[in-house]
DNA sequence: ACCTGAACACCGTTCAAGT
DNA sequence: ACCTGAACACCGTTCAAGT
């Protein structure tokens, strides 16, 4: 049951993947406040202090879930045609990420350190795209970014329950939609929107 | 120095509002992670104990700081003609003060049973207002609140400098008058927004 | 290199006093 | 009624081992 004290056989010793995974599933088990290093431990069947060199500390281990979470963003929807169907595809992946893991979400916010790389290169990706559509892409971006994260983070305050989920979601396009009919509205060069 | 171990004289013991008051100044510090139980009642010179008697637990502390910080956003505006000026000015003020401290603003979300009531009477007046100029209010006032939790949250993961905070009220002015002009502009029947 | 145990400085909260 | 002290079950993290 308990490990052995020393430096573990060739292939025993847990990777950071391992604890990554363990730590998804302790989020998604929505149990209690959330990830705490020791409950993480814990259910690792290993001491907490092990964790730390693997993830730095909690900051490393919450930038390293975000960038895990959220970068499944970024995929590449294969043949999407338009700027507007390309936004609204990564904004929908994106708080669907964002909603899945809200105490992450919620732990991301309080801890400035942990901001991942990969929002970053979502924003990044969204500003460009915006800029093909309207004439103030930075001021859309803020719109939209700050949209996804309070409704993502609606969810944890909510105690969704799974059923919910699917409907927020839904509700969730519905926004997106007006908002970015609003976009293109607001450009006065674009052809019809 | 440390106060004497049975009641308090005539006067002498705090009140609800002095622990509530030396809570707003604790966030206002932007101290660590923020709100503890025990450090407040350090500030007050008083046994973490002795808080309970007063605010029930944490999240009861929450929910009366949340009240007190969230119903400024209520106060009637003097001569405010027109439903749109009064959502401006009704928003304008609820992000104020989840921007002023975004770390009470986290701890709620992390805590749905410190959510507060004036926080419904809020989403009530929105909805109200918003039913005399859309059809879909309801949606409208998802995307409104959202955003602006999603951009007063925005100013605890940047660590807001006082001198960008307003610079923030006004990104966020600009931003709300761009879903405004979408709300009228949604709207058949509205002459001409 | 990778894990352990003990330790330090914290948490929120309950409970039995004390006046 | 209102505050205290001791206690319980937690936290994150450092440090000196152990293999």
């Amino acid at each position: 049951m308990t490990r052995a004290r020393g430096r573990p056989a060739q292939g025993q010793g847990m990777s950071r993947d391992d604890i990554l995974a363990a730590a998804l599933v302790l989020l998604g088990e929505g149990a209690g406040q959330g990830l705490t290093m020791r409950a993480l431990a814990a259910r690792l069947g290993v001491t907490p202090m092990s964790l730390y060199r693997h993830v730095g500390d909690q900051a490393g281990l919450l930038r390293a879930l975000a960038d895990q979470v959220y970068v499944q963003a970024l995929d590449e929807p294969v043949g999407l045609a338009g700027e507007r169907a390309q936004i609204r595809a990564l904004l929908t992946r994106y708080h669907q990420a964002v909603g899945r893991y809200p105490q992450l979400t919620l732990a991301i916010f309080a801890t400035p350190q942990a901001f991942a790389g990969v929002t970053r290169q979502i924003t990044a990706r969204l500003t460009a795209l915006l800029a093909r559509i309207t004439d103030s892409p930075l001021l859309w971006r803020d719109i939209l970014v700050d949209h996804a994260h309070g409704s993502g983070l609606a969810l944890a305050a909510g105690q969704a329950q799974p059923a919910q989920i699917e409907d927020m979601a839904l509700q969730y396009q519905q926004a997106l939609d007006r908002l970015l009919d609003a976009v293109c509205g607001s450009t006065a060069g674009s052809p019809r929107g």
